[in-house]
DNA sequence: CGATAAATTGAGTTTTGTCAATAAAGGTGG
DNA sequence: CCACCTTTATTGACAAAACTCAATTTATCG
């Protein structure tokens, strides 16, 4: 395949030190779970309050802006993450320098899981755009009763995966789009907001990238939905007006409850 | 690409009920872990005698022959489970009955994680050829500290999953070929076993169900292969000559150690 | 408002899937 | 133990899907 090279703002080659030293991290504000907008359920206020009894509000939230890297493959490992607002890709780098995108985090997502059994990261996640993560220290967590909630989100993860691995290997690219575009619509769903309104916070080609397929063919399978009037693209944004004929195209979704 | 159908033994839309009921397991013997040859790290013996440390001798170990399944998507989640000798395989199926393969596992192995979430198996598992797995209860896992090697496995499953889907994505045919080899080899190795001869408990349909790939692909790319000298394919038994020029196929692979 | 990045569109080529036929292997029963 | 049948694997010819290259348009950001 071969691609040619494509990388842009989330180039992890040349690192980038524009604004100096110290500024790595845009904000060194830290927040508390008090103003975090994803109450119940989350797994870092849990983990980070099961594991320290003394404090009831935990400060380790920080804002980053888009194109900043949360960490890089190479990176010690030091705690594993929850998106509390915005979005934030995660991918591989292969030798060639093309970027494999593993996934894209939405608030309440957990991510960085990869570390866990490793003394640094494999991947790399940067924010897609202004975006608050909460840091949840890895130290001691081998020692602990981690939960259910912690065993659903492995599980969860896992069957992410195993969904991409199916759509990569199976699906053309219109099923892939399909799928991509129904699993985003899905993940807003649970955030609450509008379902037929997917705000695109990734470029083209970090969709493409995602789906294992060329910008280009991204860009004429979105044509061809939009020509046949199942729903309409304006820059970022899609609107989906025939969900049916997308679930459709899309084929087989690997969904975590028990149906089959 | 709606392939068309192509399932053998491991079929579970007709669930055979060949040899009359009860017959479900081929073998009901169930053999302790003084006669394990997984010696050391069996997370299976970590686990349960942690969990009860009654009992110094955990005896869950059950014999399956070629084809009997494990589990089947939708059963009842119980345990996960450790390969102690043969093979596994673990497949998705789609609506069109096409199966996707989402891992073989050897000796050693952790299977069934996706279960650890959710009330029953997504996915299916079957023995590839007479195997000797370990049942790991569930039950009350949340609530105990799982130690690091728990950790590790996780990692290890997500860093698989990833690496297959970084082939999926971005590699030919050739190239997921010869890292479907390469990550035989490397396993294998693992066990203590020479690594330049692989012998393949799979067909070549389950590779291609796993590599994404069509089985007339996987079969031409194998005489490539063997044409250019570089390894000697005779029936299920592969002979590498030259493992670099392999790795330079292969391109890109995802290792656990940190080295990047 | 201009420069850079992102996205779209078209033309041509390559890879891989599909269909079809054949060969080899493995298992079963006489 | 051998013949037969089923399953598995190989090989060839053709078609289709997607990639590459190239040009252009449209956003985005300073």
């Amino acid at each position: 395949m071969a691609m040619q090279l494509r990388r842009a703002a989330t180039d992890n080659v040349i690192i980038p030190v524009s604004r100096g030293v110290g500024y790595a991290q845009p904000s060194l504000e830290v927040l508390s779970c008090n103003t975090c907008n994803i109450r119940g359920g989350c797994l870092a206020e849990q983990l980070t309050i099961a594991h320290d009894h003394s404090y009831q509000v935990v400060k380790n939230r920080k804002v980053l802006s888009k194109g900043n890297h949360i960490f890089r493959g190479g990176d010690d490992t030091k705690a594993i993450y929850v998106v509390s607002s915005g979005s934030v890709k995660s991918y591989m780098l292969m030798e060639d320098g093309e970027e494999q995108v593993l996934n894209f985090y939405m608030p309440g997502d957990v991510f960085g899981l990869d570390a866990m059994g490793s003394s640094c990261h494999i991947s790399s996640t940067v924010a897609l755009e202004t975006t608050t993560v909460c840091k949840l220290p890895l130290s001691g967590l081998q020692d602990r009763a981690l939960g259910q909630g912690f065993l659903n989100m492995i599980s969860e993860n896992l069957l992410r995966d195993h969904n991409l691995m199916l759509m990569l290997a199976r699906k053309d690219a219109d099923g892939r789009l399909a799928s991509f575009l129904i699993d985003m619509s899905k993940r807003i769903e649970k955030l609450g907001q509008p379902v037929d309104v997917i705000k695109l916070t990734m470029t083209r080609q970090d969709i493409a990238n995602y789906l294992g397929l060329a910008i280009e063919t991204v860009s004429r399978a979105l044509r061809r939905f939009q020509d046949s009037g199942m729903l309409e693209v304006t820059r970022r944004e899609v609107a989906i007006y025939d969900f049916n004929c997308l679930l459709n195209i899309a084929g087989t979704q690997v969904t975590g409850s028990c149906s089959s």
